[in-house]
Formats: C-alpha cells, sequence, structure tokens
RNA sequence: GGCGCGGUAGCCAAGUGGUAAGGCCAGGGUCUGCAAAACCCUUAUUCGUCGGUUCGAUUCCGACCCGCGCCUCCA
C-alpha cells in the first residue's frame, strides 16, 4: 500500500503524492516566541520531524516552511512589561527555540521564516483583498469580512447558521461587523511597536502571516498544511479564507493536525502546575531521546497522556534497542547466514514501511522492530544469528533510526576517555583473575559511578557508557 | 448546545467480522565468584455499558455512560 495520510479537509485518510510527483511542499505552523516552548508544543513539532522524515524515506523531496510568530499580543505585552523591545525579547526565545529542536534532534525545515521579516508583503496582500471588497476597517484597523468567502467552515466542519451577523462579540476588544470576522491589520496603540506600510501604520494579525510566507515561498497551493489541532479553528479556517481569496485556488491539498498532548490526563496549565518546558524535565535527568521517543511513539491522532512513569518506560525502551545493536557490534558471530534471521528481517522491514505509510503509525512500526529484536537476540544466544545476518539487520536498524533517531546517545559533558576506561576495565580483570573480587567489584563500582556499565560476557567484558 | 477525538491487561498502546501486536512494570529463569548489566520465558477467554445484525463482533449498526479537545489567544 502507498503512503496515506488522514486529511482534516476530507476527514479521510488519503492517498499521498505531491503535486510535482517530486518535492513536498509543505507549511507548518511555528512557535510565537513569548515563552520558553513547552513539551505540549513539542507533541507537534515532532511531529512535523517524523513526517518529514518519513516523506523523504519515501523518496521524496521537501520544501518546507515553518514560521515563527515574533509580534503579536502575548509579546508586545511581555515585552513592553520587561522594558525591551521587540527584537530583543523574541531573539531570546527565538534561539531558545531553535536550540530546543535541535536537542530533540528536529530536522530543521528549509526554511523558517520571521513574522516581522514579511510585513511589506502582508501589507500588499491586505490591500489587495480590500480591492477584491473582502475586508472593512474599523478605527484604523482592518477586518476580514467572513461572509465574502462562502468556503468558511470546510476545514473545522462547522456550521455557523446559528451565529447572528453584526452581534457585538467583543472578544478582542476592537469593533468587528461579524463574529467570525477576524483582524487582519490592528491599528498602532501608543507605545506598541508598529510598522508604516502602504495600507497605514499597524501590525499584522495573526492569521494573515502564515498565508502570506506560506504562499510567497511555496506558491498558492501547498501539498501539505500541518499544525496543532487547536489551530484547526480558527486559525487555519481563516488562513484557507485569506488565502482562497487571494489566489483563487485551494489553499492546501491536506491539512494533518497533530492530537493533544496532556499531563497526567489533563491539559497543561501553570496554575495546576503541570506545565513543563524541556528544560524543566531536562533538570530532572530525563535524556532528550526520551523525549523524543515517548512524544514519536504515540501515534500523532491520539492524544497522549505525559507522565514521567511514561518518560521512563521510554527511557527503558532506547536502551533495549541499543543494547542490541551494541550487541551485534561486539558479539562474535558465527559466519553463516540464518536464513529465517534474513526473513524475518526483511519481513520486519516491509512491516514497518507499511506501518508508517498508513498514516504514520508509529506504534506499529516499533512493534516490528521490537519483535525482530528478541527474535534475533534469541538467535544470538543460541549462536544462530550469523555476521552474515548484520546487513539486514542493520538495514531495519537504520530505516527505524532514520525516522526515530534515538539510538545515538546525547553527548554528556566530562567523563573518561575510553583508553582510560580500558585502562581501568584491565586492571579489574587482573584482580579478577586473581580472586581479588573485593577489589575488582571496587573498580566496577567506580566506573559506575562514572557512568560506566560493564557486562562480563563469555566473549570477555564489554563495556558501554549509560 | 455545535464540531471533532477517544475509552483494549498495573501503565503506555496496535489491530482485525473468526476468536487479542509491541513497549514498560511485575514474577520466573539463563549467564555470573557475587551483584549489576544483558538475554529468554510467563502475564487480557477479554477489548466502557446495554441492545441489534451475523454461523460468529472487540471489530458493523443503534442507544447510553465516561474522558479529552475546539467553538476567544493556544501545538
Amino acid at each position: 500500500m502507498a503512503l496515506r495520510f488522514y486529511n482534516t479537509l476530507t476527514q479521510q485518510v488519503q492517498p499521498f503524492e505531491p503535486l510535482d510527483a517530486k518535492t513536498v511542499r509543505m507549511y507548518t505552523c511555528g512557535p510565537t516566541v513569548y515563552d520558553y516552548a513547552h513539551i505540549g508544543n513539542f507533541r507537534a513539532f515532532v511531529f512535523y520531524d517524523i513526517l518529514r522524515r518519513w516523506l523523504k524515506a519515501s523518496g521524496y523531496g521537501l520544501d518546507h516552511v515553518m514560521n515563527i510568530t515574533d509580534v503579536d499580543d502575548k509579546i508586545i505585552r511581555n515585552a513592553m512589561a520587561q522594558g525591551k523591545s521587540l527584537v530583543d525579547y523574541t531573539a531570546v526565545y527565538t534561539q531558545a527555540f531553535l536550540d530546543d529542536c535541535a536537542t530533540l534532534r528536529l530536522e530543521r525545515p528549509e526554511r523558517v521564516a520571521r513574522a516581522t521579516e514579511h510585513i511589506p508583503e502582508m501589507a500588499r496582500a491586505i490591500q489587495k483583498l480590500g480591492d477584491e471588497g473582502h475586508t472593512y476597517s474599523s478605527d484604523g484597523s482592518i477586518y476580514f469580512r467572513i461572509s465574502t468567502f462562502p468556503g468558511y467552515g470546510k476545514l473545522s466542519h462547522q456550521h455557523f447558521d446559528g451565529m447572528v451577523s453584526g452581534a457585538r462579540v467583543d472578544v478582542d476588544s476592537y469593533e468587528k461587523a461579524d463574529a467570525r470576522d477576524f483582524a487582519l491589520w490592528k491599528a498602532p496603540k501608543p507605545g506598541e511597536p508598529s510598522w508604516q506600510t502602504e495600507i497605514g501604520p499597524g501590525r499584522p494579525g495573526w492569521h494573515i502571516e502564515c498565508s502570506v510566507m506560506a504562499i510567497e515561498f511555496l506558491g498558492s497551493t501547498l501539498d501539505i498544511h500541518a499544525g496543532g489541532i487547536d489551530l484547526v479553528f480558527p486559525h487555519h479556517e481563516n488562513e484557507i479564507a485569506q488565502s482562497e481569496c487571494l489566489t483563487h485556488r485551494p489553499f492546501s491539498r491536506f491539512w494533518m493536525h497533530a492530537e493533544f498532548l496532556l499531563v497526567d490526563g489533563q491539559k497543561m496549565s501553570k496554575s495546576l502546575g503541570n506545565f513543563y518546558t524541556l528544560r524543566d524535565i531536562f533538570g530532572r535527568g530525563v535524556t532528550p531521546e526520551a523525549v523524543r521517543y515517548l512524544l514519536a511513539s504515540v501515534p500523532y491522532r491520539k492524544s497522549l497522556n505525559f507522565t514521567f512513569e511514561g518518560l521512563n518506560s521510554a527511557k527503558t525502551a532506547i536502551d533495549r534497542l541499543r543494547n542490541f545493536t551494541f550487541r551485534l557490534e561486539s558479539s562474535k558471530l558465527p559466519q553463516i547466514k540464518n536464513e529465517k534471521i534474513e526473513e524475518h528481517a526483511r519481513a520486519a522491514l516491509e512491516q514497518f514501511r507499511a506501518s508508517m505509510d498508513d498514516d504514520l503509525n508509529t506504534a506499529e512500526a516499533l512493534a516490528a522492530v521490537f519483535e525482530f529484536v528478541r527474535d534475533a537476540n534469541t538467535a544470538v544466544d543460541a549462536n544462530e544469528f550469523g555476521a552474515g545476518n548484520l546487513e539486514a539487520a542493520h538495514a531495519l536498524l537504520g530505516q527505524f533510526d532514520a525516522v526515530f533517531d534515538v539510538l545515538q546517545p546525547s553527548k554528556s559533558e566530562g567523563g573518561m576517555t575510553d583508553e582510560e576506561i580500558e585502562a581501568m576495565i584491565a586492571s579489574r580483570t587482573a584482580a579478577k583473575k586473581a580472586r581479588d573480587f573485593a577489589r575488582a567489584d571496587q573498580i566496577r563500582n567506580e566506573l559506575t559511578e562514572k557512568g560506566v556499565i560493564l557486562e562480563d560476557t563469555k566473549d570477555g567484558v564489554r563495556w558501554k557508557r549509560k
């Protein structure tokens, strides 16, 4: 079966292939840099990464744009409260975000676009929407008139019959003609940053930035537009309205949305005290790989309950896979090729791919890997796993890690060199030979404290860093 | 109220009209001087509840209960 994804627009799983058959043009909603990103945010960002990697593994090129929203109400409020300029304020959190992404091994999109670098284009787009009768002004702000776009609601599948046009729903402290209408351009307020443009002074609304940057970089019709499920309405619905009024073409062929992350079964919030940034979690001795694995192992369309127990489970699962690769590298294997193992490796690789093709079913893909690992471990125990099986095993593990990317440990600071470790192991072996077990145990404990784990095997001692 | 998602072993979780993947935990074992580490084995007659369709349903249909998200900023 070929690659297929669930499309929020059609509410169906559909075969996927990019419009030009080679390169996937994809836009994903990035962060608003008003604070450190939290793990809930990274649920979506890890999903983007898995999607990217699987598209690449499927042979496609990528042109992926992600925005960074560096101007919005919260940013302005916080920056003003701290007496900082917008640029100074957002620089900190933008960098922190990029650092966090690198820590989680998220591939950098082909383009990372900052909203404030595209304001003239946004103004021009708003101008054009105005020329075509989709906007109205009120107190210097410009609003999109939803009633001019009949398709409104097609993504979120909502009906707005019950909403009374002209009703005053004053949620934004701006005047709107219709409750659904949204701000394209916000009038400058005293003390707030604003830009001088051909449509007057002010700053862009949130929704317009994504439409404008997506179209600018990727053209009028994208292959995939992705985001968190909470963005379906109103953000993505509004993007569609703006973009399709602007280009008169379908905005995105596929819309993909990552489900929510819960913490201890509840929505993460500062008031509940279950609000975690990556920095908070790493402070508790959790590795980036464990976070990555946990977020990736639950299929993206299923809500994920984040717990420290889950992180622990992820860590152990990764260890199992690392131990297996370590074992293949360090064991003396017989010069044979076990056909049963070969067949299993082939079947597991095929199953892995089929599962990923099926709307990125990462849970099922993982099962294929683990089943093979168990089978292969048993064979190694029985001395029936041969050097001739290594290639097929590595093909499977390589495919797995091209997506999950957790096998290589993150570098830890300090620590001993390989030579120092080998020297200590040599003295321990000597002590063991002399039956001085107290001395041998002392050396082993020392190594353990320094994060080096020894394993006594029939082929001798082998070691690894924790 | 509207729209959407989900309820499968202690926890996470896949899946199918024909009788339940995988991971973690737990218990047992192998290895070992002993631990540790590693590896292996075992662990749901049962898939929220109640009806219906069917030779047969966890899987299809209906009703109900429960949890979550969106409907105002939010990944």
